[in-house]
DNA sequence: TCTAAAATTTAGGTGCACGTAAATTCTTCT
DNA sequence: AGAAGAATTTACGTGCACCTAAATTTTAGA
């Protein structure tokens, strides 16, 4: 429960929100992963790692990685709260598309205030999701942890709903958006190719519509399982 | 009509503002006027002052002050609207009061991107004024110039709105807005004291309330002369 | 006019966060 | 097991924006 007594500098914030999305997505955050996540030399990041342990944000095995200690990964969690409340709001009030919030929730992750952010939140009704339906965490930390599964992994006949998609790249959420696919969307698999195939699926609608889906997009659409039709 | 290049660091875009709100105040930017405003010390500011000529956004004279670039004035003006539309926003949309939100849209100022401050702007109607009665610039980069006379100019008798507030400090603000008065409240000047003595108002209202307004305070507070009562 | 005080600049130094090049350590494959 | 390759760290250097102390220039007062 301790919070760190200075406030934290740009860098630091960005290397504890990437070094949780590590963590999130599985197993322990490697220099060269952080470095490709913050776009920065290796080099750079060693450096930095040891400021911030001894900081007390994170622990640094060397040669073996980092893990956020509980008041880096409190840190962390604000960020990715602010990060979310932040597309919520510019879509939800200013009218911005789910393609382009990221970068300036990016840039304005950093110089919100704690106040701010609450009330931003209060305006949108405190929700639980953003644009692209990664949970938001609470003012205290907490977050929901997501049950999904990649479309790319639905077995044909599964009928699910879409979740969550990646924000990071705009040209692909654009895509998405153009396939009629978004967050509470529900579609079934209709099939499924071997060797990293596509997947074609019949999207739920007033006028069901059928999409075939690459492999690598169909990796980053997660989804919560609804059912299964008979085969 | 030169826009700069690259785009301005943090401490960049502080030192245009804060030269440009001198150049209004009257006079040249002196090193030290510039120091005080930043709140740093004297040396640094020779030293910035000297990458910012060189970079065409202001010209120095040694030992004479500076002066904006039609570039560097443009640049300045960018972030005084800026500003004023977060603090506008701010106060606005989301429930902000005039005393708080100088801080704020002092560190968004530098993250917010040129489109979010359009949108803001629109969602708010365009406005002209910000919540302390300063005028906004336009995005080309036009501001009205206010023909403002501080209280404590003002003869007995002279009937007056208030118009204008510094947005600096917050504890005057919120004694400014105790005392009735904000942007567009009109009065009358009932008596004052000579040697930089007090002011007593008759505020406009329902029911008329009278104010005694210490000189430094009047100084701080812009009116436009409406007309003046007989004696 | 000359001198003391004030303002400004020069000189030299700091921390942060990045970079490149080279050394080291870990991993994996034969 | 040993050697090649990959990952990581060490060593060293950069730019920015600040600092203090000392030198310089301007200004104002006797």
């Amino acid at each position: 429960m301790t919070s760190p007594r200075t406030q934290l500098s740009r860098s630091t914030e960005d290397y504890l929100k990437a070094i949780y999305q590590l963590e999130v997505r599985g197993g322990a955050a490697h220099t060269s992963a952080i470095a490709d996540e913050l776009a920065i030399a290796p080099p750079s990041v060693t450096g930095m790692v040891k400021r911030l342990s001894e900081s007390g944000l994170l622990e640094h095995t060397p040669y073996r990685g980092v893990q956020l200690t509980p008041t880096g990964r409190r840190a962390a969690l604000r960020m990715v709260r602010r990060h979310r409340i932040l597309e919520t709001y510019l879509t939800t009030k200013l009218g911005y598309g789910w393609d382009s919030v990221h970068e300036e929730a990016e840039r304005l992750e950093h110089a919100v205030s704690d106040e701010m952010v609450e009330r931003m939140a209060m305006a949108l009704g405190n929700p639980r999701y953003d644009p692209h339906g990664a949970p938001i965490p609470t003012p205290s930390g907490e977050v929901e942890i997501p049950e999904h599964v990649p479309l790319a992994e639905l077995p044909v006949g599964a009928v699910a709903e879409l979740r969550q998609v990646s924000d990071r790249d705009p040209e692909l959420l654009r895509f998405v958006a153009s396939l009629g696919l978004r967050p509470g969307v529900a579609f079934e698999v209709m099939a499924r190719q071997p060797f990293r195939g596509p997947v074609a699926v019949r999207i739920s609608g007033h006028v069901p519509r059928d999409q075939v889906i690459g492999y690598e997009l169909a990796r980053g659409l997660f989804c919560a399982v609804l059912g299964k039709e008979a085969g």
